[in-house]
DNA sequence: TCTGACCCTTACGTTAGGGTGAGAGTTGGT
DNA sequence: ACCAACTCTCACCCTAACGTAAGGGTCAGA
């Protein structure tokens, strides 16, 4: 019918190992299509599908538990209006809490850009100025201010 | 001179733990400004900082070990152009990750608008149809498609 | 049927990032 | 001097997400 493979495949085309399977059988996240009769477990195309959504919760910070939590409401809702609600709300408050980590990240990213603009300018200044020396007074300076951590990210100016 | 405050202040103004500060300072990412005779940590603002520093990264997924480098690189950098370049290597690397993030989370944040737009419809459809029915036709249709999982993030289109 | 490549389950190991005391010393105020 | 509040240094516990064997079946081809 269906063609179904077997872990060793699954892991090849997913990328993840066998291992890692297993547990998100254990965890109830990834059920392989059928069993052969002596026990190894048979995979379909769908079990890759939850494998590629399984890879990108992960990504964005999801863990396994609240992925089966995710999944089982999910699984839960039959189409009637108070379970989708139910979801819906799952929804908006994992939306939230993405736009929250999207400002983060765009706020270090305007970080890094500066940091390297800045160590750009010290290139340059470095390349007109003393050629040997081990340290520049400028970028020492801004280094120094830097130090503490919180000028990384809220934005090294170039010099 | 400066004023300095001991582990339980310091904990109170970052949310940080004491168990997490004792932590940091044992992977080498916090230092106390000082310690008294009798061996109290003492802290400043600049340890402050610090933790600030410590956890914007922690909210982008490094790891404190990542973080201990990164610092580390950081210090080694004494204004030396070689030194700086290798800081910016470190930062472009960064800068790449935290764009392919930024990608995923965007994909991720259409994904759950569309689907909650379909819920929506879903819902509004059901308004107008079978009042008391557990199940509409059409939602459990849309459902088993995105059942498989990939659809919650490529986008549950309203029906 | 035999063999090599796979797979099964069970179960202990590992790293990160802390939590939670225990037992003992330190501080600051009265 | 004395007490309450605080801190110190061990040192063991915990969850997550796998890694890594051990000991023993399964499958497919020659």
């Amino acid at each position: 019918m269906k063609d179904l493979f077997r872990i060793g495949e699954l892991a090849a085309r997913t990328g993840k190992s066998k291992r890692a399977l297993h547990l998100y059988e254990e965890k109830g996240l990834l059920e392989p299509a059928a069993r052969s009769k002596g026990g190894f477990r048979l995979y379909d195309e769908d079990n890759i599908r939850r494998i590629a959504f399984i890879n990108q919760m992960q990504l964005l910070g999801l863990s396994l538990t609240d992925l089966k939590a995710l999944l089982e409401k999910w699984g839960r809702c039959n189409g009637g209006p108070e379970t989708m609600a139910l979801v819906a709300e799952e929804y908006r408050a994992q939306l939230l809490d993405v736009r929250a980590k999207l400002k983060a990240l765009e706020a270090l990213e305007q970080g890094l850009v500066s940091s390297l603009e800045f160590l750009e300018g010290c290139r340059t200044c470095e390349d007109q100025s003393t050629a040997n020396a081990d340290a520049c007074d400028n970028c020492a300076r801004k280094k120094t201010e830097a130090d503490s951590g919180l000028t990384l990210i809220s934005g090294v100016t170039a010099h």
